[in-house]
DNA sequence: ATAAAATAAATTGCGCACAATCTAATTGGC
DNA sequence: GCCAATTAGATTGTGCGCAATTTATTTTAT
């Protein structure tokens, strides 16, 4: 017992050792992206909207009209995310649903009238965030960087 | 309609707005966080372990018999999260949760022989992942650091 | 000694993320 | 023209992540 508590308390495998959590970049990058997402709800909150339901609005403010495939594409997102996420925003009024005219398996997602006014009021949110974060903007841009670096690299 | 298909062709909003998805660093995070839990899976399918379950593992081989608080604490996740999650691991077998002797609303967690026994299974996978990252490890250590910043400056 | 406050963990409920599977529509080859 | 292969999306089931609430225990103040 005497030399587990000195095992412990001194720590030794954190020399030796990979397998340690404060070595973990994933572990800090995994961290970092659920305490953003715990950041936004506050402010994603007043717009009645979750961060992965922004993200979805965000691209319909510039691509109305999209369907499920590219959307998917743009949010390294599947149907089994977006299908059901689409309905409750449709349940909110913010979207429509429409089958593709010339291809009947494609569903296109066009704004609502309330869903492209919703735009006016998330202007506010990235400032907002990026004050938060308390990072310069050189340390942001780089850090988003690497973030797609890493993302395009473990690409299947 | 002809306006229309201009304005998104030409996304004429990604010049003024900063509500494009492309500018958007927390979306980076957020899609680098996905693709790394991605990444992991096949290699953590042979521990029979999730994303999650590894991390909390990775905290017990270092730190055995920890209680359900500073585990939290440790890895930034709640009781919530976590108690389903380590009734999982003691479902496996990797562990035991046992009441604190002086404190009876502590829950202090032990590893099982088959638990301590997963480490030198688990002992490849950091350098696995780190190839697969492909980035060189000057950038992987500055990514580290702005996310545990990010994470800190978010904290509350 | 006891009631109030604080603390640790568990529970409930919702919304992702994603693997695996399924359905329906379209395309390509022959 | 027809059938196999492909494609788009929907469905099912599991495991987080977390807010909100609850239960049980301990601490503090009186």
């Amino acid at each position: 017992m005497a030399s587990n508590t000195l095992k412990q308390d001194t720590n030794m495998a954190s020399d030796t050792s990979d397998l340690v959590i404060e070595k973990q970049v994933c572990f800090s990058l995994y961290s970092a992206a659920n305490a953003i997402i715990r950041a936004y709800r506050p402010m994603l909150n007043a717009l009645d909207l979750t961060y992965p339901q922004y993200l979805v609005m965000i691209v319909l403010w510039s691509h109305d009209g999209i369907n499920v495939k590219s959307l998917g594409t743009k949010l390294h997102l599947d149907s089994g995310t977006l299908t059901p996420l689409l309905k409750r925003l449709e349940n909110k009024q913010l979207l429509v649903r429409r089958r593709g005219l010339e291809d009947e398996r494609v569903r296109e997602i066009f704004l609502t009238a309330q869903g492209a006014q919703l735009k006016s009021l998330a202007e506010a949110v990235p400032n907002e965030m990026l004050c938060k974060s308390k990072l310069p903007i050189e340390e942001l841009l780089s850090l988003k960087e690497s973030c797609d670096k890493m993302c395009d690299n473990l690409q299947e």
